[in-house]
DNA sequence: CTGTTAGCGCTTTCAA
DNA sequence: TTGAAAGCGCTAACAG
C-alpha cells in the first residue's frame, strides 16, 4: 500500500534544476524566471504531481487539524454541534479529528492522549458526565495545545470556553407563562449535582421574585432522568395541593415522558397543563407532543463560535502575550412552538 | 505557539550517546544494555518525552487516519454510523477525520481533495444523493488509498462496500402487506440515481411476482427527498385511478411528510392507508406519527462492519496480490411496530 | 534569478 | 552493544 507518487526531487531531476526552484516556482515565488516556472509547473501537472502533507506538517510544526471530544454522537444535540464544528473548519484550512468519550473518563484520557500523539494543533471538548478530574486538561496546556471547552464545562479556572446560559431562557419560560396567567407553576428538574439544574433553577427562582411571586420549594421535583424517575416526578407535580397549570421540565425527553403520563390521566395539553422545555430532539413537527415552548441551546452556534475561538487562538501569532482566556456565554431562548 | 518538546536528539546530547541509541531503547531493542536502556527510559521519563507522531506519519508514509465523508451528521442514520466507526477505531491505532458533504458533489470533491492532503490511510464514504459522477473516486484509486463505500453506494465497478441489502427487507414489507390484504401497494421511492432505491424497487417487485400479483409501474413515484417532492409524489400516489391502500415509503422523512399530507385529506392512518418505510429515525416511540412497519438498516453496525473492513485492507501486507473487493452486505429486516 | 545546504525528528541499515 | 550516516519531502536562509 506504498504510494510512489512523485516529489519535487524528481521534477527537478528531470528538469536538471535543484529542488528549491521547484519549490519556488510552485509557490509562485517572485524571483523565479517565468519560463523555469512554466516548465515546473507544466511538470507538476502532467506527474500529477500533490505535495506530501506530511512532511509540510512536520517541517512547519503545524498540523491543521483539530481534535473534537464529545461525549456521543448519536444525542442529536452533539451531532449538531459536531456538524457546526465541521462547517467552520471546512470554510478554513482546518480538519476535525473526532472521538466520543461516551460520558467515561477513561475513555475522554485515552482520547486525549491519541489526538496529542497526533499533534492536532489545538482541541475542542465537551466533557463526559462522569468528569471531575481535570489533570488530562492540565497535559494539554503544558504541552501548549490551546482547547476551548463547549456545553459541558470543566469546573476548572483559566479555560477558553464557549456555553449556553441557562439563566435567561428559563426566565422567559417562566415569565411567559406567567403571561399567559399561569400562578402555580412547576419545575421538573434533572439530577441536582448537575450545574445545568443549579442553573434553570436559578432562573426559575429569579423570574418568579421579579414578577412577585412567591418562590415554592414544594413545586420544585428532580428526576433522576430514566423514564421511571421523569413519571413519578411528574405524578407528584400534579398531585400537589395546589393545581399545578404549567411546568417547566428539564429537557424534551422528560417531557415527553411526562406529557405522555399527562395525557393518559386525561388531561389536556397545553389546556389543563402546559409544559415548556428545553430543546434537545429535532424535528420536533414530527414530535407526537410538542410542549408550548422550548428553551432553545444552540447546540449548532457553539459548535461554530467554539471552532472560531480556537482558530483565532491558533492563528494567533504573539506567544509572548500573557495568555488570555475567553469566554462566549450565548444567551438561551424561549421559542413558542405555534402548534 | 511553538512547542518545545525534548527529542531523542536531547536525550541523546545529555547522556552523551547517539540518537540510534536512545531510538532503540525506547523501543526495547534487543541489543540495547540494559543499563542505558534504563537511563535512557529515566531521563525521557524526567523530560516528558513523547515521540513526535508527525514525523514518524512522515517516515513511515502512513498517518493512521481514517478520512469518513458523509453526508450530514444531523441525519441520526449518519451520526449512528459515525459512532460505529469511531467506536471500532478507538480500539485499533486509528483516528477518525471527518467531513460531510451536505449531499453536494462539489463539497464531496473538496473534502476528498483535503483528505487525500492529509494523506489519511484509507476513506470511508457514503455518498452525496446528487453525486453521480465518479472521477473524484478514481483519483483515489490511483493514489492507492483504498476506500471502503457504505450505505449509500456508487455505481461503479470494482469497489469494496458494506450495504444493507434493501430487497429482502423490501420484500417482507410488501409481504406483511399483502398477508394484511392490500392488494394495490404503492412504492414511493427516492431519486432514482440511487442504487438503494433500485433495491427498494427490485424487492417490491419480487415480492409481488412472487405473490403473483401483476407489476404495475404506473404504482411506483419517485421524490427528490424535498418536503414539496415528498408530498408532490404521494399526492400521484392518492390521485391513482386503483385506490392505493398501502404504500412503502422510501424512508421515514419521506414518510413523514407523506402520512402528514395524508391526514389533512383526513384519510385514516393504518386504515384508509397504510404506510411501511425505512427506519431513520431515532425513537421512534415520540413521532406523531408511525409507519405501520419500518425496514431497519443498521446504521451502526455498517459503520463498524465498513471500517472493520477497511482496517484489514490496510493492514493487508501483500501489495503483490491482484486487487481484490470486499463486499458485506447486511439484511436489513422488517421491525413491526407495537403501535 | 537560481543553486547549495541545513534541518525538521525519527528509523534503520551498515560498520565498528 | 553502540555509533555514524543516510534518508523520508519539503522549506528557507544564505550565497552566488
Amino acid at each position: 500500500m506504498i504510494n510512489k507518487q512523485p516529489t519535487i526531487k524528481e521534477i527537478a531531476r528531470r528538469l536538471n534544476i535543484s529542488v528549491s526552484t521547484v519549490s519556488r516556482a510552485l509557490h509562485d515565488h517572485a524571483s523565479i524566471g517565468l519560463r523555469t516556472k512554466m516548465q515546473v509547473k507544466k511538470l507538476a501537472e502532467e506527474l500529477n504531481y500533490e505535495p506530501n502533507q506530511t512532511a509540510i506538517f512536520f517541517q512547519q510544526r503545524k498540523t491543521f487539524t483539530i481534535g473534537v471530544i464529545l461525549p456521543h454522537l448519536g444525542e442529536s444535540f452533539f451531532s449538531e454541534a459536531i456538524s457546526g464544528v465541521e462547517d467552520v473548519t471546512a470554510k478554513n484550512k482546518y480538519t476535525v479529528l473526532l472521538g466520543q468519550s461516551h460520558d467515561e473518563v477513561e475513555k475522554e484520557k485515552q482520547l486525549i492522549e491519541k489526538m496529542k500523539m497526533h499533534r492536532v494543533d489545538g482541541m475542542l471538548v465537551s466533557i463526559a458526565k462522569s468528569t471531575t478530574t481535570y489533570e488530562h486538561f492540565e497535559v494539554l496546556k503544558k504541552a501548549n495545545i490551546p482547547v476551548v471547552f463547549f456545553d459541558r464545562i470543566p469546573r476548572m479556572q483559566d479555560i477558553n470556553y464557549v456555553a449556553c446560559n441557562m439563566v435567561s431562557g428559563t426566565m422567559q419560560a417562566v415569565k411567559f407563562l406567567l403571561q399567559k396567567g399561569h400562578r402555580v407553576i412547576g419545575l421538573l428538574n434533572g439530577p441536582e449535582n448537575l450545574f445545568a439544574c443549579k442553573e434553570r433553577q436559578e432562573g426559575y427562582v429569579q423570574a418568579l421574585i421579579k414578577n412577585r411571586i412567591k418562590f415554592d420549594p414544594s413545586l420544585v421535583v428532580n428526576t433522576d432522568l430514566s423514564p421511571d424517575g421523569n413519571v413519578k416526578a411528574v405524578k407528584e407535580l400534579l398531585a400537589h395541593k395546589r393545581k399545578v397549570t404549567a411546568v417547566v421540565v428539564f429537557n424534551d425527553y422528560v417531557a415527553m415522558d411526562a406529557m405522555h403520563y399527562t395525557q393518559q390521566q386525561k388531561l389536556k395539553l397545553n389546556k389543563d397543563i402546559c409544559f415548556v422545555s428545553y430543546a434537545n430532539l429535532p424535528f420536533t413537527n414530527y414530535l407526537k407532543y410538542s410542549p408550548m415552548a422550548s428553551v432553545e441551546q444552540f447546540p449548532y452556534k457553539q459548535g461554530q463560535k467554539a471552532t472560531e475561538m480556537l482558530i483565532e487562538l491558533l492563528e494567533k501569532t504573539d506567544d509572548s502575550a500573557l495568555p488570555s482566556y475567553y469566554k462566549i456565554i450565548l444567551d438561551s431562548q424561549l421559542m413558542i412552538n405555534n402548534a
